[in-house]
DNA sequence: GTTTATTGCGCAAACGGTTGTGTTTAATTT
DNA sequence: AAATTAAACACAACCGTTTGCGCAATAAAC
């Protein structure tokens, strides 16, 4: 049928009158007749009428659309979080524009330019992991596009962002082991630079410490994450003087082949050797040997909390040219969550 | 520092001359001359020019965007089908804009009609699983807006999809059994009304005939895809006066509740019994017990089949009035993948 | 019966670009 | 020197919608 949607300038034509006040009739603006309303109303209808969104988001200079910029959606934790983001965009009327970083400095770098010549309102972005400059963030600052960092923080003052404090589930998770009667407590910790690691390491000491037990740095292993790592990582650990009866590990992937070295050597999986993981992997749940607990990240919490920040502050009055801008520095407190294993 | 972006009509008003001149320069078009076209460049380079696209947008009638509507992108199939999505529209310079219908037919519905008012280019879309009306569609399609129908396809005539043939991979898989020496094969279906279902019957089916031995339907389980769904099945399979020597599960999912039953019946996993699945999840292969071969069924490939596919009909040229439409309808095939445990 | 509100609607500008059609100036041709 | 032409730029319309302002008609007030 129809080739082009309806514009109100046809309605205008067709009742004879001007596009002005079929405007105001469809936004029933008080100084329009009833039966003007209800007669513009009514053809509007019959040409399923529909205002033209970027018509409008053009004149009001606004887009109602939040750009997000994530390393990678095949990742759970990332595709978990879109979700929650996108499930606050669409409550609050908002729509979202999707681009995935890959982990590239560069691409990430044209994403963000991408969304500043698409004239997003705002953006969300967990930076990706070579990302080592920042001034294309700066550019965006300077059009009043504000940006919500997510996760992956990039170490540059006074900007918004939302992340889990891992330090908090540890203490929990090597609180839980020792309240089971561990003493000795291995921990697979990943590479020394991902500042995620310090605090891992920072809930297990504190943990320890609360305990009036004494802190063995031997105990802690570093790892690249690698199975053969996690096997070398495994391999140190029981064969300490101290052989541990528990074993954090940094996450379920380390778990996964931990576990499984530990039962090639014929132990028996939380019985032997206890273990406790990070949550990254859902399917954790459906799997014969599993942690006993898991420290919980909420990665769609997450989403929701930093989706509803970015909104908030699109929707906030006008920050007086005088006053100082606060800054959203909200951490999501990671918990321990027993039992993960159905 | 600056808080409005810069336009073309300050450089205008800086430069004394017009708009256009403006706009042709940094075009180079050939009617300006060589000097203007400098300074006009340079002054936009120093003020952080750039058009502003909403506007562009807006005058031409074209968004240069792309709307996607998945029903769960925590579904790895989906995350991973998105990527292949987005990368191929980033490769080609379309934007996506992203929804989840979380398999709600109405919230599906409206966001149809959102993606239709926000004016997008084209529209990609795997339906929810109870949608089951159509108009919606019908609507875009008076629009000109195309659509392309990807993985969850509608039964309606007349449209483009991508979609994965899983008959083939089945046939493999079946096939691949049987050439490692069983001779007694049992499957584990899903419910009936899914038309994967059909599809993964028929590969089965024909990979029997087709080595000339007799199809026995009982050896075809039908399970809603549970975990007490599958036990059941997995009883009466074992219970089966033909005990089976190997099994195909409907999905990564079943397969692991059938494996996990299997085992605590005292069998050994890809010894006493082997196990075919269809991959779904990624995490899969960290497992310790895993199908020895899987049917890839290639989401990302998938996805980004079926933005080309949409991209090239949105950047078609016009088809002539009176020549029929011809439709898309490609079906890319699953395959085997042996040995996917690592 | 004139003035004053009130109601109902139209005019036109604006948003930021693009583009077809003048218009001016200077160079070239004859 | 007059006519033609090309080069370089300006003018203005346009995309669809909102919105401040003005204007007319009617009703109310005196």
């Amino acid at each position: 049928m129809s080739d082009k949607p309806t514009t109100i300038k046809e309605i205008a034509k067709l009742l004879n009158i001007s596009v002005s006040t079929v405007s105001r009739a469809l936004n029933d603006h008080s100084s329009i007749g009833l039966i003007t309303k209800m007669r513009v109303k009514k053809l509007a209808q019959e040409l399923n009428y529909e205002p033209n969104q970027r018509a409008i988001q053009f004149l009001q200079g606004k887009s109602h659309t939040i750009g997000v910029i994530l390393p990678e959606l095949s990742e759970s934790f990332f595709s978990a979080a879109i979700t929650g983001i996108e499930d606050i965009a669409y409550k609050r009327n908002y729509t979202v524009l999707l681009a995935q970083s890959h982990d590239d400095a560069d691409r990430e770098k044209l994403l963000v330019e991408k969304m500043k010549t698409q004239r997003v309102d705002g953006l969300l972005i967990s930076v990706a992991k070579t990302t080592s400059t920042y001034e294309h963030f700066e550019a965006l600052k300077k059009l009043n596009i504000p940006i919500v960092f997510f996760d992956r923080i990039p170490p540059i003052k006074n900007i918004h962002f939302v992340a889990s404090n891992l330090e908090t589930g540890t203490f929990e998770a090597v609180n839980f082991l020792l309240k089971k009667g561990h003493r000795t407590i291995g921990m697979i910790n990943g590479p020394a630079t991902l500042i995620a690691c310090a605090e891992r390491k920072n809930g297990y000491v504190r943990a320890m410490t609360s305990q009036r037990l004494k802190f063995d740095p031997s105990l802690v292993m570093s790892c690249d994450l690698s199975e053969s790592g996690t096997i070398e990582a495994m391999e140190t650990l029981l064969n300490h003087k101290r052989k541990p009866t528990a074993i954090v590990t940094f996450n379920d992937y380390v778990a996964l082949f931990a576990m499984r070295y530990a039962r090639n050597l014929g132990l028996k999986i939380n019985e032997d050797l206890d273990f406790v993981s990070y949550a990254n992997l859902p399917i954790i749940n459906y799997m014969d040997h599993t942690p006993i607990a898991s420290v919980e990240q909420f990665p769609y919490k997450q989403g929701k909390k930093a989706a509803n920040i970015l909104l908030d502050l699109l929707n906030k009055p006008k920050s007086e040219s005088g006053a100082e801008q606060a800054y959203f520095n909200i951490v999501v407190e990671s918990e321990l969550i027993i039992g993960a294993d159905k």
